[in-house]
DNA sequence: CGCAGTAACGTAAGTGCTTACGTAAATGCC
DNA sequence: GGCATTTACGTAAGCACTTACGTTACTGCG
């Protein structure tokens, strides 16, 4: 499922769609054993069952409601008889909610049915290792502490300043090259055969002729990549740029494409090019910010189909001060 | 608090505050790091940056929402110009929801943000032993595959033919003898000196001097119990009956009932009464129907100051095919 | 080919909450 | 004792969904 692969981030709405499918599964209980009530009445009912009679603000704040929500809900089991309102003798302002007998006793009659939903949410909760309510209760704490917040911030704070560090090639990060690969060519193209030689076996295919590949990690963990091809003695390619894509705006790919220039200078190359394709905006930006230019024709042998931008390294061309105003006008224009 | 107290039966609940507070906190660190998005459109704009341009259902199935929702989300992101539509070319009723080119710079910014929300929420997550992403992932399954409900169902149907074991006083219990009277007496009345004393030493207040105790049993849970005091040889007083809140329904209270008035016939009693409160209106109807008749005066030397209802048994007065359809005006006249 | 069945998806209305706001009563403070 | 502040809580409006329903387009089958 999408969500699950979004991780964390997706949690909030993997929590809604439980909570309500929790709500949905009660409610089907209730309605088997011929209950007549919703379950999302359970935090109100249950705090009089077990309280006694208590005001809208004392509930809302048990309960962990706002005061319109129970008040509200209070109106709706007032107009259904399952509670009664009298004004507090000694605080005219205040309400007193009560359960009527009626509805105490339609309570009294629940407690096999909430055990078989207590038995089998319990059951399912501490599946799978972990116990879901011991957890729930943990990060309830944090976010009630602010301490999930807090850290938010702290963790961004030091992401701002964070160093996205170059390696070279390792051969157990050849998964990385090909994962970071095979994500952008799925989303913009498709793969091709040179695409799935080169990303299979990395190293016979880009390192043994000569080449170089670079990893861009952030605390440990890749999360980009790109390769410097050799062509022909001097003559480079520029290929393979992937960052992936909940990691972008790191700056992950400006460090790439410097490290890739660097190595190429390095090696003494004459010439640096590269292919790309009009779709991928952003990136053109990059290469263009990066001193590569636009070559009007096709190189002859042009590796891919997918491409239809050609591009040439003139190191005289580097924006360096980077230049984040650059008119997108330009881009438009080559985009054509 | 109030719903960490109620266990499995309040997860709907407190999944829902967790899901907002999380969308709360994503969106505090979007604000803070200056970007412009909510965080309820996650789901959807992050699929379309991953998988490129997509319909409303692919999204809606992918996100686990109805399509309505998404459809109106698209809506509403189309208008602010993060999205675009335009009619699919193979089949004229499907739509192609696909990000705009300010829109895919926009997400592409927003790495560091996600990173800070993940790893900080990665953190509270796995704070306090288990992890809580593991945990839902179980529990999802379980929803998804129709275990919970199947398993709610098979529990309830247990529970239904389940047996209340009623067992005689152990000293390992006195601890639920205590705890099921306090919660009764709290929400009712007050703790009278007379009841500390006996729920604080049921050994030297009840059985010593004769009298008995019974607990009821659920699958070897104590979910309620009772006494029965020898006030003088041969008479005896039924008191401190009480069933958990959350067990009422499963006839604990009857067979309570059974039990002392069986364990006052083997002693060869000659006199059963009890002292209870007119606002304890199901207790007095389980009283009458057990064969307890309304007494007009407190016994001399009565004990409690909440007792306006005295009663006592009368064996050829038990309604012994158990009068379902009691009359309630009986229970009125006698409650006035 | 014609036509029933189904899929895509927009609109409307409902729901369970929320925030915003107003009013009346109680409280604190000089 | 008067008056600003706070508290209780109802009402209104909004929001993120949902279910219900209708329209239009595609699909499969005789």
């Amino acid at each position: 499922m999408f969500l699950h692969a979004q991780g964390e981030l997706a949690l909030g709405s993997r929590l809604k769609a439980v909570s309500e499918s929790l709500y949905a599964a009660a409610n089907a209980a209730y309605r088997e054993a011929g209950h007549d009530l919703d379950a999302h009445w359970f935090p109100v009912l249950r705090y009089l069952q077990v309280r006694g009679p208590a005001s809208v603000t004392e509930i809302a704040a048990a309960i962990g409601q706002t005061h319109p929500a129970v008040s509200q809900l209070a109106a709706k089991l007032r107009a259904q008889g399952w509670i009664t309102r009298r004004t507090d003798r000694s605080d005219a302002r205040r309400g007193v909610l009560e359960l009527t007998a009626d509805a105490e006793r339609k309570l009294d009659r629940l407690g096999p049915v909430w055990c078989a939903i207590r038995r089998a949410a319990a059951a399912a909760s501490s599946r799978g290792g972990g116990n879901l309510l011991d957890a729930l209760a943990a990060f309830e704490a944090d976010i009630a502490s602010g301490r999930l917040a807090a850290d938010i911030r702290a963790q961004h704070a030091r992401l701002k300043g964070a160093t996205i560090e170059i390696a070279p090639y390792r051969r157990e990060w050849a998964p990385h090259f090909e994962r970071l690969n095979v994500e952008w060519l799925q989303r913009w193209f498709t793969i091709e055969d040179l695409d799935r030689a080169v990303l299979g076996d990395p190293q016979a295919h880009v390192i043994d002729p000569g080449g170089a590949i670079l990893f861009a990690t952030l605390d440990g963990e890749v999360i980009g990549t790109c390769a410097l091809l050799k062509e022909a003695p001097g003559v480079y390619e520029l290929s393979k740029m992937a960052v992936e894509s909940g990691f972008r705006g790191f700056g992950a790919g400006r460090k790439l494409l410097d490290g890739a220039i660097a190595e190429f200078g390095r090696r003494r190359g004459r010439t640096l090019f590269l292919e790309s394709s009009k779709r991928l905006g952003p990136a053109l930006q990059l290469y263009e910010s990066g001193g590569f230019v636009h070559h009007p024709a096709p190189r002859p042998g042009s590796h891919y189909q997918r491409a239809d931008v050609y591009m040439v390294y003139e190191p005289e061309k580097a924006a360096r001060p980077r230049a984040k105003a650059a008119p997108r006008k330009h881009l438009r224009v080559v985009g054509r």
